[in-house]
DNA sequence: GCCAGTTAAACAACAGCGTTTCCTAAGTGC
DNA sequence: GCACTTAGGAAACGCTGTTGTTTAACTGGC
């Protein structure tokens, strides 16, 4: 009824729904299993209350038991695991020229996947029933007794995450060109799906939430630049996305690295965009990938970050040279002791990295990921 | 007794302090009194839950009633305000060569106001004993019944906020050169003054922290910039200041602007400091406020702020200068209309920014702001 | 002046959370 | 075989916010 911004009280149900979504946290981080005891002093909890929550869980079958480990001079611990095909998640990636859709369990494992062309200059209306289509396909290879949870949307900015809107400026295709300015994302594939929960996000968002470790380090962070047509970045901050005010975090490329630079479509002089993309004209990958580290240094030191994942389909075209490139370029821009070296890695999940991020979108809030 | 990393589990007495910090917290950002109406349509919390919460406040002193609003038609609701004399911190701002001490209620009144001199290369035991003695007479201010909740330090990094650790390289004076790398400054303060507790942060951090609004915007953001013998900035992200992993967070002024630039002493080309520092040393004032909006636009881009607060000795020198020029600056490099204006200001608690923000470092979680 | 209508706030009983206390189960090692 | 150690469940408990009901206080029509 009143859906206020700002904080929120909670009661007892949102209490024992955090402390859920801790413990499964927890266990999604330990694929092998976790004991009772090891989540007590893990979230601070007795063990008793521990007994109570995996309790509930193993009613409800979001967990099982999955055998014992060695004993150390007691009775051995229980293990407890994600029942993986409790509930499942979809994840889409919605590009201008293809789609993904990828249906992944608990444990993150990926049941179906789809991936097929899009017409350009498709009509708002035509892809979301296409994005539809796909999903309700994907679905069919939901196991047994799943819960589907929702579907997550990754595809390019600008758009308007709390709701669910794009913001389109340039369509791709010669149809009314104002077509996808605005539009109900969320909403319209809501809709067309009975209801089901729909997140919408940016690509880089998405793709940064793939590369999340479950059990976030406090304070910690990373970022996932991506390098394809642009060159944008997801930042995920102390295990949660930064999103900013109005979605539009992440605009890695149009930091300015020469003063009096060349202009930049976008008002601008001396982006870091306008700098990459011609070298990448040229077919000059290391030079490139050398701007692209000036960046990163720019962004680690600013945020004190801890990880670097590279990813889209320029990096993916050369990956050791960006790999190289960055990292000498991180080495020598922050000679610092004090700061530990800065990991810069392949996104792992290569061209599924956006579409199992926008499943993440989805699971995340299930094991305490904030939203 | 186990103190462990990462998320924890919350019991009622958790529940209980996270609720009764959310309605503090909307007390706070309402000088003139909230009603208990008001505050259970905000926290989404039932009347009567409000009504035992502020029941507990009351009885504890925390708060009280302050008089009725206007009837719409009924019983007139009863105001509830902040008891300022309750509780108060003390916030400290340690520079090299001052040191400023402010005793603060829980409205942000200040008490007590200390500022004088330090004795440049000062030892670090000696600097420490100079501050345990004018919080203890900060603390001569103290209304009769109120607690002392603690004392926040803001000096210049770089430190570590988790261990209250300092990283001092290049100790001021002739004295052992290394006095202060690795100085335990929260510990060796509390210890001189019973335990009390002790948080020690980055001046840029807590200066960010004292331009913070008392309810904070849902993924909102403020940027605090200062410019003074060096450039950095603080940055509080979605509410909380945003640390990353080692507090190094906020190195503004190592960012690269001039891909090859002049060599700066980090061992960088090109960074916005030394361009920056070099146009001081000519006294051109403009010129500093440009880059400085350079980098400013960089960081609004890149992480999608709200404000932009500046402050600093250079700034308090020229302000309308630095407030002109970077406006200027992010005009000119954001143009993009769904971008909304990034209002800039200057930081008005001037000289006095980092000492309250300190305070607050301490009054903060009291009212449910993230460490 | 009085009474119906409206809004605020307290009282009482309640469900459900983690905690405490106690006890049982299931290993190890002498 | 038995003391010891560790894991885990059962029952009672304290305390949270919730639900249902009652009382307090003000407005406005008649």
């Amino acid at each position: 009824m009143t859906s206020h911004p700002g904080p929120t009280g909670t009661n007892l149900a949102g209490l024992r729904d955090h402390n859920a979504a801790l413990v499964l946290g927890l266990l999604r981080a330990a694929p092998e299993g976790g004991s009772r005891v090891g989540l007590a002093d893990r979230t601070g909890l007795t063990p008793q209350a521990i007994g109570k929550i995996t309790g509930r869980l193993l009613a409800e079958g979001m967990i099982e038991e999955a055998g014992q480990s060695a004993s150390t001079g007691g009775k051995p611990r229980t293990l407890l695991r994600l029942r993986a095909e409790a509930a499942c998640a979809v994840g889409v990636h919605l590009e201008r020229d293809e789609l993904t859709v990828l249906l992944v369990d608990l444990t993150g494992r990926h049941l179906h996947r789809h991936t097929g062309p899009v017409e350009e200059g498709i009509a708002p209306g035509d892809a979301v029933g296409l994005v539809a289509d796909e999903i309700r396909r994907a679905t069919e290879a939901l196991p047994a007794g799943a819960r589907l949870l929702g579907a997550g949307i990754g595809c390019r900015g600008p758009l308007d995450h709390a709701a669910g809107v794009l913001h389109w400026f340039t369509p791709a295709g010669p149809r009314g060109s104002s077509d996808w300015h605005h539009y109900p994302l969320r909403d319209e594939l809501a809709a067309r799906l009975d209801g089901l929960p729909v997140v919408v996000d940016k690509d880089t968002n998405t793709a940064a939430l793939g590369e999340a470790p479950a059990t976030p380090r406090p304070g910690g962070g990373l970022a996932y630049v991506h390098l394809a047509a642009g060159l944008g970045a997801g930042l995920l901050l102390d295990g949660a996305l930064h999103r900013g005010t109005r979605t539009n975090a992440g605009e890695f490329g149009h930091q300015t690295v020469q003063v009096d630079g060349p202009p930049c479509a976008c008002g601008n002089h001396g982006c870091l965009e306008v700098l990459c993309l011609a070298a990448l004209e040229r077919g000059d990958h290391a030079a490139a990938a050398r701007l692209i580290g000036v960046g990163v240094a720019n962004l680690v030191r600013l945020l004190d970050i801890d990880r670097v994942v590279l990813g889209g389909r320029a990096v993916l075209a050369a990956p050791d040279t960006y790999l190289d490139g960055v990292t000498a370029q991180l080495k020598a821009r922050i000679p610092d002791p004090e700061w530990q070296p800065v990991p810069v890695t392949l996104s792992a999940a290569g061209h599924l990295a956006v579409a199992a991020g926008a499943a993440e979108l989805v699971l995340g809030p299930l094991f305490g990921r904030r939203t």
